[in-house]
RNA sequence: GGGCGGUUAGCUCAGCUGGGAGAGCACCUGCCUUACAAGCAGGGGGUCGCAGGUUCGAGCCCUGCACCGCCCACCA
């Protein structure tokens, strides 16, 4: 074996190998048990970040061990069509070239971005590989697949039967660059230094008196319905059932009340502007007031809007101000921060326009999905998680399903000149009411959710009935970020339920967010991102894996190098450990042929530290799992095994060897969920066959316990002679073992640290004592606690008599 | 404003149902020991955010406070 292990090249030929032997493969109908992972699909134009890292380290080391335990395992995977995003990148795109999507048009514009994708899509799946996901690739699907479309437009259809999905006029986020609605989990919240104006509106039975109101937003005033105040509001009462006029357009309109004001804010008086704000939007469909809109889809002033029309909403709210100043009506202008919407893609400021949307009503459609929760068929990990998904769910309002742009499933809905609607997958060759067969399509396209989240079944081809979806669903889980909750997994689990009468995944992994290293949100914009790929180049792909799985203990946790560069060195300890016992192979078999006592010792840990590898991958615990295998490795095997053994590996002791072979075997079986690569590459130095595959070891959760404390007096001895360099009376094989390990010829001990240790020895006899005199300690604690009291306590006076004091 | 999480060694973090305060990195000391100096052995370093409470016993449980982070959110 090369005396320098170089991940570079090796996993690359490995990954290579694995996919190419259909090592990776997924077939329905074995009859074994399945173990399947839908990955969730990134966008096709994404690049690898740190979250899909993570995401791939998590779910391909639960594969593996899976795979290794026998199951039918499917890891399946594929691409977003991410509309918004994508047509994002696409018009960028367009724009660079001195065009747009407007000229272009919109036949053309989806087929450029189809070209797009042909030309700049797809890389991530080379990456997830670089990572030694061993996803199937074959079986990649795309949500535009048109089998996949087939599955949306059914969905659709079969939610606009059931009376589910309605069309409806209702405030919305709109997005004036975009030029579409957003759900408002598309939006992102920024403080702004604003100005918070006080306008005074006359009473029209007493111009000279009236009702003061605030708002950040005087340009909406020419939408004004009414006033409102808090219901009881003293301050208030005088003005309640009269009528004032609205500044500049001079509409007279009441003062009511509503629950829905907040006294404290500014006067405690509202303008109520239903088209430009969805509080308003509410208020006013309860008092049943007009719907006034002043400003277009362009956020600019609309023609409702009389002699401001075409303005911006700055110069419109400068007019608006200069008019109220020359008739004494603006009380004052105080300087204001508050958040307000963004666009997340374009961080344009929404407007939340009135717009006729389709809509897809919850209250039915949850319940099921609500029931799965609670009676955790399905169940989110950790814990906290499954709370809050129960709880979104329960709060999730109608869901905005229409977005206003080119790229994505077009709505299977036609209208005819009457305006009649005909809803069917497949365009009807006449109007369904009328007859007319002068149908036009719904420009609107669905909401990429709306595709996600059919996303475990129809990967599988449903709606068609096929192997795949026969054995393949339900899976066995879904990993994916918090913020991902409601808009994807409690989508994929209510249309789960919907379609198929059965939940998608039984358990959804709610991984870790890996903040940048100085605690910010990693972002590309803030330029606090960590490439995975940076690191796989310098560290290797197991070393990264590793690092984030070690770092994914808590729900946030920041980036810290030095978790990936303890999974490097793990790589190279395993590779070094194994060039020792490989190197004297000569064609032995591995076999357990243990003859000595470090030997059972050895079997009896990987037992039992097999049986906790196995309790932390079954609690999904990730960051524990990769603990245990790094003690295991540089403790237990490395610094106490190898050491032991190796002076019979150099007399060329065959059973040792044999057995020693097999420990590895062991050793590499467990590592190999969690470093493929470096794993793969070992065994291949002494097996044809392939690790990926190999069986994963039989379970020994009660190793026996003598074999676990064999090695218990030669490790005190061990310490005590570094510290003190005493030496403690040991029978013979245990002798052989401190000689090996220890090497108490080459080292220097300080003789005045005896005195240290006698010290340290009878503090510790001192604490014991006192404990075990305490008859509240004796009674009160478990019996087990105070039995391993008193065997530390005679331990110590062992300790204490070996060093002759 | 709501939800979740955090505050433990210089740094990044473990610490399960209360009973020895830990790991990795960094630092110091000694070792080129025939797998590994990208290594081995040893060591220093922490009133476990603050204040109370429960308990024989609290990093862990309870109450309050402070600070930090993430997610969510219609205070005009």
């Amino acid at each position: 074996m090369e005396p320098l292990y170089e991940p570079k090249g090796v996993e690359e030929r490995w990954q290579r190998a694995w996919e190419e032997e259909g090592l990776y493969d997924a077939e329905p109908g074995s009859g074994r048990e399945t173990f399947v992972v839908a990955h969730p699909p990134p966008n096709v134009t994404g690049a690898l970040h740190t979250g899909h890292a993570l995401q791939i380290s998590l779910a391909d080391a639960l594969v593996r061990w899976h795979r290794m335990r026998g199951f039918e395992t499917a890891f399946l995977t594929g691409y977003d069509h991410a509309g918004i995003s994508t047509q994002n990148a696409v018009e960028k795109h367009l724009v660079e070239q001195g065009t747009s999507r407007q000229e272009v048009g919109r036949e053309r514009f989806v087929e450029i971005v189809w070209d797009w994708l042909r030309e700049y899509g797809g890389t991530i799946m080379g990456q997830f590989r670089r990572m030694g996901a061993s996803m199937d690739y074959r079986r990649e699907r795309f949500t535009m697949d048109d089998a996949y479309v087939r599955a949306v437009m059914q969905f659709f259809v079969h939610l606009y039967r059931k009376g589910w999905i309605y069309r409806a006029n209702r405030i919305i986020n709109w997005c004036p660059h975009h030029e579409t609605s957003l759900s408002d989990l598309e939006l992102v919240h920024e403080e702004v230094d604003d100005a918070l104006t006080y306008v005074r509106y006359p009473f029209v039975d007493d111009p000279d008196d009236g009702v003061t109101i605030a708002t950040a937003r005087p340009a909406t005033i020419l939408a004004d319905v009414a006033v409102a105040v808090g219901p009881g509001d003293g301050r208030w009462s005088v003005a309640v059932g009269r009528e004032v006029v609205v500044p500049f357009v001079e509409r007279h309109v009441p003062v009511i009340e509503d629950e829905r004001v907040d006294p404290e804010f500014g006067t405690g008086a509202l303008k109520v502007t239903p088209g430009h704000d969805p509080l308003d939007f509410e208020i006013g469909r309860d008092h049943g007031l007009p719907e006034l809109t002043v400003i277009g889809p362009d956020g600019h002033m609309n023609a409702a809007a009389g002699e401001l029309a075409g303005l911006s909403q700055d110069e419109a709210e400068q007019r608006i101000l200069e008019w109220l100043r020359d008739r004494g009506l603006l009380v004052k202008r105080e300087s204001y921060r508050h958040a307000i919407a963004l666009c997340e893609r374009c961080k344009s400021r929404i407007e939340p326009l009135i717009s006729l949307q389709w809509w897809c009503r919850m209250e039915e459609l949850k319940q099921p999905a609500l029931e799965a929760l609670q009676e955790e068929r399905v169940r989110y990990h950790p814990e906290s998680q499954h709370r809050f998904a129960i709880d979104s769910l329960e709060t999730a309002p109608d869901w905005n399903i229409s977005r206003q742009i080119w790229w994505g499933h077009q709505l299977p809905v036609w209208a005819c000149p009457d305006g009649h609607l005909t809803v069917e997958e497949d365009e009807p060759a006449a109007c369904g009411e009328c007859g007319s067969n002068e149908l036009t399509r719904s420009e609107d396209v669905l909401d990429t959710w709306f595709s996600s989240a059919l996303w475990p079944f129809a990967i599988l081809g449903w709606p068609e009935s096929t192997p795949e979806l026969d054995a393949w669903y339900p899976g066995a889980l879904n990993t994916t970020a918090r913020e991902i909750i409601r808009l994807w997994e409690n989508r994929m689990i209510f249309s789960g339920l919907e379609l198929l009468h059965d939940i998608p995944f039984r358990a959804v992994i709610i991984h870790t967010t890996v903040l940048a290293p100085d605690g910010r949100r990693m972002s590309k914009s803030l330029g606090t991102g960590i490439d995975p790929l940076d690191l796989v180049d310098h560290h290797g792909a197991d070393a990264t894996r590793y690092g984030l799985l070690k770092l994914s203990s808590s729900q946030d946790v920041r980036f810290s190098e030095g978790a990936i560069e303890e999974g490097r060195k793990l790589a190279i300890k395993l590779w070094n450990v194994s060039r020792l016992i490989l190197d004297k192979r000569a064609g032995q078999a591995p076999e357990l042929r243990p003859g000595e006592t470090v030997e059972r010792w050895m079997i009896a840990r990987l037992g039992s530290e097999q049986a906790a590898l196995e309790a932390s991958l079954g609690r999904f615990e990730l960051s524990a799992a990769v603990d245990t295998l790094y003690h295991l490795t540089f403790d237990d095997f490395c610094d106490w095994y190898a050491e032991a053994v190796k002076p019979r590996l150099y007399e060329g002791d065959d059973d040792a060897l044999a057995t020693a072979l097999a420990n590895l075997e062991h050793l590499l079986k467990l590592l190999h969920p969690v470093m493929p690569h470096v794993t793969e590459e070992i065994w291949s130095q002494f097996h044809s066959d392939r690790l990926i595959v190999a069986p994963w070891p039989v379970s020994d959760d009660h190793a026996s316990d003598p074999d676990l404390a064999a090695l218990d007096r030669v490790q005190d001895a061990a310490l005590i002679f570094r510290r003190s360099g005493t030496l403690v009376e040991l029978n013979e094989e245990e002798q052989r073992i401190f000689d090996a390990v220890v090497k108490p010829d080459r080292v220097k001990v300080d003789g005045a640290s005896v005195e240290a240790e006698v010290e340290r020895l009878r503090a510790e006899i001192a604490r014991a004592e006192g404990m075990l005199g305490n008859k509240r300690f004796v009674q009160n604690a478990p019996e087990k606690v105070v039995e391993a009291e008193r065997e530390k306590l005679e331990r110590y006076r062992r300790e204490l008599d070996a060093l002759g004091a």
